[in-house]
DNA sequence: CGTTTGTGTTTCCTATAGGAAACTTTTCTG
DNA sequence: CAGAAAAGTTTCCTATAGGAAACACAAACG
């Protein structure tokens, strides 16, 4: 229940922020050209409530809403407008090539990016690995978290546990969980290079 | 309304995968030490429906769960993975050159990576960025979160809120608070290739 | 011009969300 | 171990979410 009020309508509008989700709504709906009945059918309700929703003359069940993002492929968190600024609130932080700040192992070789900025919570770098053999391969690596890699060029070999090695070219994406044991090889001729964003 | 079930507790374990909905909320507030009573003034409910809540024993309302996520400064999307621990133990997903999920739009052509992956935390993308006169930018993006973008292939200016545009070349990343409105448009001959990692 | 068809909107009704208060359980006291 | 106080749960009730169907309004036929 709503704190009491006068009318209807002025309650809805009062306690909602959310008057725009019903125009968002909408306007993934007819991005994707959708009808009400197609809409509604796609997450499972009924168009009559659709309609309602995007007027924005009723207050949707979390469920309803989850179903519509999914259906609708929405982008969720737009949804909270809240808006509570991120710790790197209004920044942005830039490296230009090989601008990054090197780190360097007796195995990787990293070109750490965008470090200005220390209370990100992605760790993007840039590692080349040196053509070399597989007998080389040495210990997995670790450590809590996920991480995503892209092959930017070069050929290359991805070890991680429980899983087969895995050949990948220029171009290629994995996303794994980073505490389970990684590791990677060269088996191009020359260097390969990879971009990889961790999250701890 | 629910589709016709037998029983009241059959109907709401069913529809939800949700379940852990109440399990989160619960979690964020002993987290606070708070009780039913202090984290649902905070949030602007009652201790009964908070109950409820935690307990499963009903569907709230998407305007009560924003409240909620407010009160309890809970990162809101993990509220919408579906089904499952929210982490990806043990597991990886591969996606191959030009093997990603397509998702158009009027102005920009994504290619989702690693989809299979559906509780992960970070959202890589590759967008093709249509070469193209500055005369045609449009209007900001805007999205909660972080965001850390590679240039894969090409030349492009991007333009963030607060600063001033700024040309990247192959090779440059940048990263940025993804609720600074953002946007690019290429500035080479052939269209310009980025990865996006997002951040909720 | 009516008829059809396909859209979105507005009733109408039932199941239920959510608040207040009764009830139960746990945690402090003395 | 009282008995009180504070936490959480359940009950009861009213306002309303959401579906079905009636309604409204087009555009596309004959």
């Amino acid at each position: 229940m709503e704190p009491v009020s006068q009318n209807k309508d002025d309650e809805i509008a009062e306690a909602n922020d959310l008057d725009h989700l019903g125009k968002m709504i909408r306007e993934a709906r007819l991005q994707k050209g959708w009808t009400l009945e197609e809409a509604g059918k796609a997450a499972g309700i009924g168009r009559s409530t659709l309609s309602k929703i995007e007027n924005n003359q009723t207050r949707p069940s979390f469920d309803i809403v989850r179903r519509l993002t999914k259906a609708l492929d929405l982008r969720t968190p737009q949804l909270f407008v809240q808006s509570g600024p991120s710790d790197i609130s209004g920044r942005r932080d830039v490296t230009l090539t090989g601008q990054g700040e090197p780190q360097d192992t007796p195995t990787y070789s990293h070109e750490l990016l965008c470090t200005e900025l220390t209370s990100k919570r992605m760790f993007p770098y840039i590692s080349t690995i040196k053509a070399r053999d597989v007998s080389e391969f040495e210990a997995w690596i670790r450590h809590r978290g996920e991480e995503f890699m892209y092959v930017i060029s070069g050929e290359l070999t991805l070890f991680t546990e429980h899983y087969r090695p895995l050949a990948l070219k220029t171009g290629d994406s994995v996303y794994y969980d980073s505490g389970m044991g990684h590791g990677c090889i060269s088996t191009s001729e020359e260097d390969a290079k990879v971009l990889w964003v961790s999250l701890e």
